[in-house]
DNA sequence: CATATAAGTTAGTGTTCACTCACTAACTGG
DNA sequence: CCAGTTAGTGAGTGAACACTAACTTATATG
């Protein structure tokens, strides 16, 4: 027995772990022995803190949604117009991706949602709720006349989101092979130039 | 023993059923027993037609692939302006996901790709097949004035190829909540819409 | 119709996994 | 400083898994 540690700091260094590992491994492939050996603990170990592996996984979801919740909410504090904050938020979920390159792949896990059904529900509605934050700065774009006036903003969110789904895909498929905010903010700019409003004077220079 | 089939058929046989049983468990939870019972025959039998599991694997990102190639070529046969031809090919693969929904979860997951190294980059040709495929449909686009002359086509194709991505994890997570070819219809109208040539007498009629 | 071949079976093996249980020692409050 | 609490250990268990070896028998062919 070497370090000791309160049931809090451990409970969280284990989620922060297993976060990490299901990067490497994939996430159906993370194993409480392989958390225990690299938290430093044996792997019963694990199982004081987590009495079912189903268990650790809820505390990967909440921790997950907390991390998304927490940069959303910063990158929205500033008052910007309508694209610019959308840009912000997609800007701030791509470096969350950078940063904890496991959450796509958690998220969409089949495994993870065939036999976890309320972890799918969880999951669902957090994209439920990332998609609708874009659906109302679009709106709010809209109203901005930034955005043209024939703009379903819910379909618009849906492209974004994709686009962002996308991106992590292929930055996972390519193993990182470019940079995840600077293409992002390329095709964003594609994205919402196809969104903006022909009658506009706010016209945004064009690369050339 | 029942039945008792040529080599080629129940090979055939066999990464049919897993197909559709990989989308029941996800990919990862795919077990050579689930396959056995569903053809009808022992676990072992299955080991005279793949050796491995992984050649199980690989056979079918094969089948996937020569399944894609053959609706690919199909939906570009006819003769018709670029932007329709993108639908087609959209159409396509969407109603290749419906029939065969393991697909996504197969060409994304992480376990596969973490011990799978030839397989990673199988399916990242793939992807890039598709993708070029749409760019170069794209490039077409402007040549004949449907959309923009400022249009990246690569950019484009990205977006395109992200919409179709996003659609297929919103209809897994939402366990096949919505018709994958409307939806796709749609958001592929407002994609588009973006894309079009300001300067064209070809105008789309609009939804009011 | 005899026979070779190849499809399939039975009965295993070693490994990996989540999870359990009895125990131990580090910390903490009185 | 001592007693209760609690983080962590050691040693195991049974289930699930990919894979193997030795066999049996259906089928296609000469």
């Amino acid at each position: 027995m070497r370090t000791r540690k309160p049931a809090e700091t451990r409970k969280a260094e284990i989620v922060d772990t297993a976060l990490r590992l299901a990067d490497e491994l994939g996430p159906d492939r993370l194993t409480t022995e392989a958390v225990a050996r690299r938290v430093g603990i044996t792997q019963a170990g694990i199982f004081r803190h987590f009495p079912k592996k189903q268990a650790l996984w809820e505390a990967i979801a909440g921790h997950i949604a907390g991390l998304m919740e927490k940069r959303w909410a910063g990158a929205l504090a500033a008052r910007q117009p309508a694209d610019a904050r959308i840009r912000s938020l997609i800007a701030a979920q791509l470096r969350l991706i950078r940063a904890t390159p496991a959450i796509p792949a958690i998220l969409f896990s089949r495994e993870l949602h065939s036999e976890n059904d309320a972890l799918r529900r969880a999951f669902l509605a957090l994209l439920g709720r990332f998609h609708r934050r874009i659906a109302t700065l679009v709106r709010q774009g809209i109203e901005e006349g930034v955005f043209r006036r024939n703009l379903d903003p819910d379909d618009a969110a849906m492209l974004i989101v994709g686009l962002v789904q996308g991106l992590a895909v292929r930055w996972s498929l390519t193993r990182r092979g470019f940079d995840l905010l600077e293409e992002g903010a390329r095709l964003l700019d594609l994205q919402l130039s196809g969104f903006a409003n022909p009658e506009s004077e706010h016209r945004r220079e064009e690369r050339s």
